[in-house]
DNA sequence: GTTACGACCTGCGAGC
DNA sequence: TGCTCGCAGGTCGTAA
């Protein structure tokens, strides 16, 4: 599933491929792919024409792809989205749901979205701290821990503050972005956190201590091309990454936990999973 | 204002 | 063999 790394992969490669070339028509193939774009699919397509791609950026899980009239493709894959950079005659995707083509004629961009939950969408480009830019809707994104203007003091402060688990804080986009299921179970895993710990009870060394492990984790996930578990996730050559065979405690129910040797189990948490090690990771009642 | 939860969506695998 | 159902999970709207 795209989370930060994934979608850092993603932003570098559509940089390279698409950065200064100048989008000659646009199709939609599935008009659900673009229902944040409020006027619509033709809208959509006809905006974009002529507009030249001059830089790629992102928050957390959201990029965008900055246009010369300070509008912005806004783009988030979801669960299953993926943008690829294809040759002008390939065959299509079967789930391709928005394609690209610009002026020089050479390789498409194509957004390929199995189950939809992602999305495109033209914003315009809103004025922030730093004299930064970001698109409409991803004002309310807190910054995430690669962005170099991100304050570890305050999101310390700020989880401590909450009054719910530390695992759906840290889930929770406006708090600290870019960390998704996959990697909230392995920075809890690195710092012998049980996902349901009240924000309340941690310590400050706790919250900074589970900041650091959530950004290595994210960072050396980075270094490999990110998490593949299937072919949902590809960066825009098609390349799955290899993180998944670093994985301490996502996905690794019944197996020895690589610290202690306890067996990873696997427990329902808000409508999906969580995997913990029940001996480094001790329930908070226990440790009441 | 804050928190919790259901809906959205599709492909796959398990169970019958 | 074919059908049904549960699961995967990021974000948003709504209810409490």
């Amino acid at each position: 599933m795209p989370e930060l790394p994934e979608v850092e992969v993603v932003r570098r490669g559509v940089d390279k491929w698409v950065s200064g070339r100048t989008i000659d028509s646009t199709k939609v193939f599935h008009s659900r792919a673009v229902r944040n774009h409020i006027a619509g699919p033709k809208d959509f397509a006809k905006r974009l024409k002529g507009r030249t791609v001059t830089s790629v950026n992102r928050r957390g899980k959201f990029m965008w792809l900055n246009l010369d009239d300070d509008h912005a493709l806004v783009t988030h894959l979801g669960m299953s989205g993926q943008v690829l950079v294809q040759p002008f005659d390939a065959e299509l995707e079967k789930h391709l749901r928005v394609r690209c083509t610009f002026t020089d004629g050479g390789r498409a961009m194509h957004f390929v979205d199995q189950r939809t939950f992602g999305g495109m969408a033209i914003e315009e480009l809103i004025e922030v701290d730093h004299n930064q830019q970001v698109p409409e809707c991803v004002l309310h994104i807190a910054r995430d821990p690669l962005d170099e203007f991100f304050e570890p003091e305050s999101f310390i402060t700020g989880i401590r503050k909450k009054n719910t688990q530390v695992k759906r804080a840290i889930l929770d986009q406006t708090l600290i972005s870019g960390i998704g299921n996959i990697y909230a179970d392995e920075a809890l895993w690195r710092s012998k956190i049980h996902w349901a710990t009240p924000t309340q009870r941690l310590t400050r060394g706790q919250a900074q201590t589970l900041l650091t492990n959530a950004t290595e984790v994210m960072t050396e996930a980075l270094g490999q091309g990110g998490t593949s578990f299937d072919a949902l996730y590809v960066n825009v050559n098609g390349e799955s990454g290899y993180f998944s065979r670093e994985l301490n405690a996502y996905g690794r129910e019944d197996e020895p936990c690589d610290r202690c040797g306890s067996i990873i189990v696997r427990e329902a948490f808000a409508n999906r999973s969580s995997f913990r090690c029940p001996r480094c990771q001790r329930s908070p009642r226990t440790l009441s």
